[in-house]
DNA sequence: TCGATTTGTTTTAGATTTGAAATATCCATG
DNA sequence: CATGGATATTTCAAATCTAAAACAAATCGA
């Protein structure tokens, strides 16, 4: 019971401050920002669909963040070309520039916080939590 | 990198978990029973503003939810005998009855959710994420 | 005591976020 | 070819959530 207090603490409390600085020095979202590292991976444009299921968010939730980014400019909605029903979404030139300077300081950002665990430790709790994931997806799924 | 991104699925999977459980079960949703979980341990009440910094959400946030939690007749307001400035908020006995049910089960969820690890694991994975939390607060804090 | 600052709460505007319902399209089967 | 089920996206209503502004009350120093 501790153990998912202190983790959902420890998750808060670093992305409050993510999302802090990325307001302030960006003007961007924490959701936009994520949405659009989904997207520099996949020059190609992927479907609305496969960005819900990566983010592990709502479809409804994507259509808005995407509605946003397309309103400022900086993704593109291109309808796919074998399946009608599907809807790709790609970066726009602008879009790829500002993500990328965005990317860069955000790197920075992680580095920093986690300055105080050495690399063993580091491992460590990659380890233990990838463990805690699979648990906890084995848990949630049957009921 | 690849572990603040661990970290975070990691929380959000649970976290999506208990929100479905919570609002399937009880038809509550995940927010107002953090808040009644705060009011649980203080049957004098508690003022708005430590809540706040209890959960670590905005003051607006308390204040909103508290009015949800008010209408369904769960928590009550009174006023602070000392200073004018400050609400004190607390359960009423249905809220505190209803809470009680409710958390008896949320922890049966959580033992399943971590079932996997052994004590000596959840040790581990407490230690390292209260070093993480510290590094975490202390990067963030200076800028 | 007076005024400036601090503290506590609410309000407001904007942005998510979910869950469910509605639409549109595809696909497999008969 | 028609149709029922599956898939992809959007829309909608309700609830959060943040940041910032607005107020009210308390506190502290001159």
């Amino acid at each position: 019971m501790r153990l998912w207090l202190r983790l959902l603490t420890c998750a808060n409390l670093i992305e409050a401050g993510i999302r802090r600085r990325l307001r302030a020095q960006f003007g961007i979202t924490l959701p936009r920002f994520d949405l659009m590292a989904q997207l520099d991976r996949m020059a190609e444009g992927i479907s609305l669909g496969e960005l819900s299921r990566r983010m592990m968010v709502t479809n409804g939730n994507v259509t808005t963040i995407v509605d946003a980014l397309v309103a400022q400019g900086l993704v593109a909605r291109t309808p796919a070309p074998a399946d009608r029903r599907t809807v790709l979404v790609r970066l726009t030139p602008e879009g790829r520039r500002h993500f990328r300077a965005m990317a860069m300081a955000y790197e920075g950002w992680i580095v920093d916080i986690f300055a105080d665990l050495n690399p063993f430790e580091i491992d460590r709790l990659m380890a233990l939590l990838g463990k805690a994931k699979e648990s906890a997806a084995q848990a949630l799924d049957d009921p």
